[in-house]
DNA sequence: CTGTTAGCGCCTTCAT
DNA sequence: ATGAAGGCGCTAACAG
């Protein structure tokens, strides 16, 4: 069998309880004991056994990340950064995917008092709407990832979603563009999201003087590119189609800029395009792609200091933070040429957008 | 405090043994019984404590996912499939990023005889080499994704690089090219995966009569855009540039072909691309990408299952297991035409390359 | 500053 | 087919 804190202890000469101090950095351990323990350690090659620690203390060492679907840039981006925040505290991560099904997001939440697979949870939910978020009681922390969508008992971290929808959309109207469509809303209860940015799009409409017009609203099932595309498709077959397109991700975005260039429509000069999320791959691609920037590291770090206060025991009311995010403009929305110019300006700063 | 068996058998008026009998699926037990337990375990909505068990059974219940890096397509894509597999067999998932550092992944494989924090490893490793992998014991089972790379301790699993390699290079021959280029080759001990496909498309161009020229294989010191992007810069600037270029994987050529776009060259018109890994954004690029698609699903269901036949007790020797590849050809290589042409051939068949 | 003792919740021989 | 009892490896009272 394994090494336990007992071989250690007899090697060592010293208790059981000893060799868990050492092991714990218990302060108040005489410096020669402790060297001796750590001595029969190493040579005993002992290492802490974490599921009986983890019994012992009444927790399971492990956090959850709920996402719904890791294949989608922007949560490995953002996994990517939450693992990197949690490291540190000698927690393990596990990754659940949801795929956006209400019923498996339901289940990570209410069967979470089965506490006894992860001590806290961090949750971009999908497919549950304000009303089953709201519901649902539990003494297992969670904070919720994206837009608020109620009052509950839940921490949450966003950016601003309307404000980012409309520096996107004044973007495009400061551009000339006139008749400006919006890809990604999700007009049923569970698409919050999608909801604040279809609000900020109205509402940058309205400052910009520019009427709305329904048919420009184009809803997606997901947000995948596949989506793009088709909602692209149906947005050309209007009598007056656009010349611009909000999307409320860089996958639709993806999409839709596929389409357009398909059709022989040029971007940004017939339609001007921009995303949201920032995805790596709009760094590169053609046109490079306009985008809404969510600052993922702010978002991850913020997430995961709030959920270690709750674990370390803060029981204060549920919290609402806010990272900030940037327009990131590139050339789907400025040409070629002015993107260039624009990069010129910040010497020395990669392929990157102007931040505005 | 939670609700447990002893509880449990209390109310249902039985012993705490045959709680866990009808937990755990015993078949010998009364029906009669069974069904008053169950009755008891809903009323108090007692959840089995997996740290308890585990520590019980002298497991964790987990398996750890080693990879570079979360928010390269191929192992984000790939990694959800692994989770897919696992999640029916009751384990859990946990992703560890090695961002490729030789001392991370060192730690994973050495620590693994913490066989405390995971039971088994999937490990696909990027910054240790043939001699240190194979310098490695240790009692956890272990299966290493990609490259074999000597004939160390460990099963494996991975597509016939060498094979794959050629296909795509005998592909971009088979166009008429004569100075295909290959970017991201890895001229060092632990870059095995880089090297094999580096001889695949040795091999392919001296079947197509085509001399090797040095100058023409760039290494990059890592897989992702910007190094695809720097290797082309360096390939431009040769007298006699590349008509074609083949890419250790799509990341790289995305890289390749914003410079080729931004230095006014046509793809595939005056230089062809082939990608490695079928990443999801090659599908909808301009041009969209042709690239060697490993089938990241039979990798998966094979790594899982040679896996959980070691946890299962499998003691036979380490094991080579090869996934199938197919070569997607899209426009990067062939041109919109013609890849609408090849798509009209097989009718519904979506937006996807033709499979060779 | 360190030793002793008693569980954390579960599974599993040994019985019956 | 079910009870009784011990221990997986660790930590946290409670001494001293």
């Amino acid at each position: 069998m394994a090494v336990t804190i007992y071989d250690v202890a007899r090697h060592a000469g010293v208790s059981p309880r000893t060799v868990s101090n050492v092991v714990n950095d218990y302060p108040f351990v005489a410096a020669e004991t402790r060297r001796r323990v750590r001595d029969s350690i190493d040579s005993l090659g002992y290492r802490p056994n974490l599921v009986a620690r983890n019994l012992r203390r009444g927790r399971t060492g492990m956090i959850a990340l709920a996402v719904p679907e890791l294949a989608v840039p922007y949560f490995s981006e953002l996994s990517g950064a939450i693992m990197d925040e949690v490291a540190p505290r000698s927690y393990t991560v596990i990754i659940e995917q949801t795929d956006g099904d209400p019923a498996r997001e339901r289940a990570l939440l209410e069967d979470r008092d089965r506490s006894h697979v992860f001590d806290g949870l961090i949750f971009s939910p999908l497919g549950l709407g304000a009303s089953e978020l709201g519901a649902i009681p539990g003494a297992t922390p969670v904070v919720l990832l994206g837009e608020r969508v109620n009052e509950g008992p839940f921490d949450h971290v966003s950016i601003d979603n309307v404000a980012a929808a409309r520096s996107a959309v004044e973007h495009l109207a400061s551009l000339g563009c006139r008749r400006i469509a919006a890809i990604g809303d999700q007009p049923y209860e569970t698409g919050e999201t999608a909801q604040v940015r279809t609000q900020g799009y109205h509402e940058a409409l309205e400052a910009a003087g520019l009427s709305p017009d329904p048919a420009l609203v184009v809803p997606t099932s997901n947000f995948h590119r596949s989506a793009g595309a088709e909602a692209m498709e149906r947005l050309l077959e209007l009598a007056e189609p656009p010349d611009a397109v909000f999307c409320y991700n860089d996958l639709l975005a993806a999409g839709a800029i596929r389409v357009l260039l398909d059709r022989g429509r040029r971007v940004p000069e017939d339609v001007a395009v921009v995303g949201f999320d920032d995805a790596e791959e709009g760094r590169y691609s053609t046109p490079t792609l306009s985008t809404v920037a969510p600052d993922k590291h702010v978002i991850a770090a913020m997430a995961v200091a709030q959920l270690f206060r709750r674990l370390d025991g803060d029981i204060g009311d549920p919290v609402d933070l806010r990272a900030p995010f940037a327009l990131e403009i590139r050339e789907s929305t400025i040409g070629r040429l002015q993107a260039i110019a624009a990069l010129d300006g910040k010497a020395g700063a990669g392929r990157k957008g102007r931040r505005v």
